[in-house]
DNA sequence: CCTGTATATTGACACTGTCAATTTGCAATA
DNA sequence: TATTGCAAATTGACAGTGTCAATATACAGG
């Protein structure tokens, strides 16, 4: 059964056809018009979906942050007693993530392409900021540094890392080259 | 003296106007077209200074950093014995300029917008890289972390600290609302 | 069956980067 | 000095983009 019009399911296939094109070519080749393309519909189908670019690029970033939320989620960071382990695991995650899939992760966090105004874009990133600072105020507070601040620290060394790392900006360094990670000692460095 | 043809100095030209786009309205908005027109030329003119859009925005990027190396350079880094006291002057240049130019920083570290096999570029970036790296070995080598990995670690956590309080992501805790930086409390909790 | 509404199509507009062909100005050389 | 050559800037064109308006289609509810 063909159905010219009125695909029924066209907005999932959006996403689906925006993240192929974002996987191969980057977030600059997510046009609306190559996204409709890929989906095998005219060049003006989904403003239905998507009112602008924006609006289909924030769409992306909710399916990409389920996924790392899903991930963080699959190694046991529930289950795991020690809190330092648990943001090990954490950065585990977004490191993997991050490699696996380095033009969604890099594109993910680029706030100035995305609709910030999103409540469900926000409670995603929200939920993952709880989810570390619940982490840190579990080791208490050590001396002369409080938890908030060790939980802004903590946000930033991760993301900070794994977008350097991604980039390449660490490849000169010796253990990087055998593309073992050093977010465990990053991490010792800063929760020591 | 009106001169139609040889402007003279029009590369510097087109990076000023290229910058004004930049703090005004964004990347986005630095195209050659508005560039030129900023610059009061013909909208094919900077090919001959720029072969394409890439090459304007790396010289950009140049421009800015060496403001930022400046701006390092100004807050008496290299006098300063103590290494934590460089290490938070260094943070210090930079979160300073990053909340005062928010557009050119957020752009300078865009790889995928820049000519990485840029020398100048690289050289610039390698150099500031390299004055973290030294200033952290001055430091010794504590127990379990190594200096590399304490180099990463700071590298880390001064761009992600930097990068997320522009993008407004620390909005909701109670002190940075006074405007009030928390970079010293971080670099403690790395280095301490 | 008819009508309304959501969905998709076509067409158009201004804008972009980039290329080619052309014109202009300056400088060095005969 | 005159000419020749080169660098710089011009105009014009092309395909591609986001976005809007007008149109056509298909399905659901009365």
């Amino acid at each position: 059964m063909k159905r010219a019009h009125h695909h029924g399911t066209l907005k999932e296939a959006l996403v689906l056809s925006a993240l192929e094109l974002l996987d191969s070519e980057g977030v600059e080749a997510v046009t609306i018009r190559a996204t409709a393309r890929g989906a095998g519909v005219s060049h003006a189908a989904p403003v239905n979906h998507f009112p602008d670019r924006r609006a289909l690029l924030t769409a992306v970033a909710i399916h990409c942050f389920e996924e790392l939320k899903q991930k963080v989620a699959a190694t046991g960071f529930e289950n795991e007693p020690d809190p330092r382990n648990q943001i090990i695991a954490f950065v585990d995650a977004f490191h993997a993530y991050g490699l696996a899939k380095p033009n969604r992760y890099r594109f993910m966090w680029r706030r100035d392409m995305l609709d910030e105004t999103n409540p469900v874009l926000t409670g995603m990133t929200d939920s993952l900021f709880d989810l570390v600072a619940k982490t840190i105020a579990k080791l208490g507070e050590p001396a002369g540094v409080s938890v908030m601040s060790r939980v802004v620290a903590t946000c930033s060394i991760i993301h900070g890392y794994v977008l350097l790392r991604i980039d390449g900006n660490f490849q000169g360094f010796s253990d990087e080259k055998t593309g073992q990670p050093r977010h465990k000692a990053i991490i010792d460095a800063l929760l020591s």
